[in-house]
DNA sequence: CGTCACTTTCAATTTCTTCTGAAACTTCTG
DNA sequence: CAGAAGTTTCAGAAGAAATTGAAAGTGACG
């Protein structure tokens, strides 16, 4: 039968989809939700929520509500047909930009906030705030406690500003980073298995 | 009373422990183990067992769980004083190294065993599974499958390579391209409300 | 402007994690 | 070696998060 390699296919698929699960749920993104990625990314082309429900087995609610979230994270599109009423999905299939997509939403959503708070926190125990004395190094504990929250905070703008350049400007900083400095180019050491060279590229 | 400061400190020490919890279960990390680092953190002294149960009111089984782990991730080291049987706990300093480890540990526990499916998985549908025909470019969506696979894999090999180079060699690959590449070096902009000079800096 | 074809919402439920506390264990000390 | 001081383990309890499914919502089409 001619279904042999579907069948490969489809498991092929079903693993690819269950990693990409379990990954995501290590980095704070709901199982489902990551999976709906994967199955989307996988497939290649636009699913409707039928099709994710019944592949995936989930309830319409929940179909529905992680497209939704895939779609605010920037990295599923809709995709309408011409005749048909149904809304379709498809992932971005560049892994880059898939990449970037993810940090400038976990920055914003999580970096961000704990610099709001640290400044807070900061300011809770500036000098300014101390007042009475007007000095400066008057509890070595608390400058110590100061400096601790301020190199937390360095480094969070630190880190902010790096992935804000890697992410943003014209696009692609990370990965022409990458190339330049020399970390891409294909397999890292031929594995005994595949061996096919870097043909493909530039998929976006 | 002299108590002001230490009320200030101590609040603010809460505030930074909730702050560090919050963004510790959004990373994946249980919010009692980041909140018993946060408080090793901010009060930079070594603390003990039961210090850590009472400021954090939680069980003994859970802060010497919580502290294992730290010690099994690298950012948190055991301390004995002479003359004193019980054993203290002190939180890297640091917030690079503390970074680096960071990393180190979560490319470990996820993104290797992620690659490692990713290889499984396009071994499954690699041209010499099939088999049968030996031709190669038989299937199409195959093929299809089988580049985002490989597109996936390459991204995972590069991010490898690049967290190896910056978190291993010589210790400080990040931190000293963040400082070249001219991220670092203070406050991004004067925020509106803590208008406070920079006067302090230079933390680690 | 009513109906149809979908999509979204949300309270109840299920499932998964984390936390507790007491018992077991280890290791020093006299 | 018995006892004290401290640490670890783990089964069950508590709590948090994800999931369901049915009801409400939306808007295009005739």
């Amino acid at each position: 039968m001619a279904n042999v390699e579907t069948k490969q296919l489809t498991e092929a698929q079903d693993r690819f989809v269950a990693a990409w699960g379990k990954m995501g749920t290590a980095w704070g993104i709901s199982r489902t939700m990551a999976e709906v990625h994967a199955l989307l990314y996988i497939t290649g082309e636009p699913l409707c929520t039928d099709d994710v429900m019944e592949r995936l087995q989930i309830s319409r609610g929940n179909a529905s509500m992680s497209l939704r979230a895939l779609l605010e994270w920037g990295i599923v599109e809709r995709v309408h047909r011409r005749g048909d009423r149904k809304e379709y999905f498809h992932a971005e299939q560049d892994v880059w930009v898939l990449f970037r997509a993810i940090v400038r939403e976990r920055m914003k959503r999580e970096v961000d906030p704990m610099r709001a708070s640290l400044y807070e926190i900061r300011d809770m125990t500036s000098e300014r705030a101390g007042e009475r004395g007007g000095k400066d190094a008057k509890d070595p504990a608390l400058a110590a406690h100061n400096k601790r929250i301020d190199s937390m905070l360095e480094f969070l703008e630190t880190m902010e500003k790096m992935s804000a350049s890697f992410v943003s400007p014209a696009g692609r900083g990370l990965q022409a980073a990458a190339k330049i400095l020399g970390f891409v180019g294909g397999r890292a050491e031929p594995r005994p298995t595949g061996s096919k060279p870097d043909s493909e590229r530039e998929a976006g």
